[in-house]
DNA sequence: CATCTATCGACAACGACTACCAACACCACG
DNA sequence: CGTGGTGTTGGTAGTCGTTGTCGATAGATG
């Protein structure tokens, strides 16, 4: 017959090239961004699939994800697995992770004096990088 | 002949509506509930010129704007006019809004640092407010 | 191999948002 | 008050990122 476990993460050959293909990227990327170098690089992955698998690998704490001032979704392996920022650079999407001690304390702080419990946060910083200046 | 300047903001019927409807609602909605309560109260505004019209208050900073995680953009109407950031209850959607000016400072001397140029950045705290934890 | 089923992917659908453009209505001026 | 011009409106069509659909495909297990 049959039976019910529907919770098996199979290792297919489209999920191998995403992967790779985030490991040799750098910074912050959309998906239709990732969909074209894979184009560019003859592996064939869907468009939707590399949705899938970027959300799936979000869900895994193994990418991280922010999104534009238009919405957009970006998404990069990040080297650090502990809580962190990023400074982003609007055009190329460059990526600097930073740590901010003081703005972690800060945040708590100020949530806590107004009463809120389960406290967390989002911070990005967004700019023009030297290189884009030009 | 005539002259050029085609900067005059006009004081229609229309803005007022939106505006009056700001000042009457509390915390963050999009622009297509706006819309919606618009019509409810059987003022003419197209969606087009709520959209417009958010759009030009938050460049004037009369409106503060966030995003959903989904990427949809929120409205509210802020009692400070200056550069500020938001305290958000995730459960019923209360806002306190905080500054601190200390963060400002560290955003853009971490940015600087690397070289970035023409900075800004988002920050929101979230959290489950007082009333909602009973 | 055989079989089961998670996964793929081309395409359609969706939702937020914007461009278009002819009709409209502020408002400074006469 | 009229009137002219020009900023503004709004229905509609289109853009764009993202997700749903569903038959075809291909991992994994024995
Ligand atoms: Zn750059
Ligand atoms: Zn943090
Ligand atoms: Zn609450
Ligand atoms: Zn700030």
């Amino acid at each position: 017959m049959n039976q019910a476990m529907p919770n098996v993460t199979r290792n297919t050959r489209q999920r191998a090239e995403v992967l790779a293909l985030l490991r040799e990227v750098e910074g912050f990327h959309s998906a239709q961004q990732l969909h074209q170098m894979l184009l560019a690089r003859k592996a064939g992955v869907g468009l939707t699939t590399v949705y899938r698998t970027l959300q799936l690998l979000v869900d895994a704490g193994e990418v991280d994800s922010t999104r534009l001032p238009g919405g957009e979704q970006l998404f990069r392996r990040c080297s650090q697995s502990k809580h962190h920022h990023h400074l982003v650079c609007r055009d190329c999407g460059r990526t600097v992770e930073v740590a901010g001690p003081a703005v972690e304390r800060w945040a708590d702080q100020v949530a806590a004096q107004h009463g809120f419990v389960d406290v967390g946060h989002t911070l990005e910083i967004f700019g023009t990088c030297a290189e884009c200046v030009r």
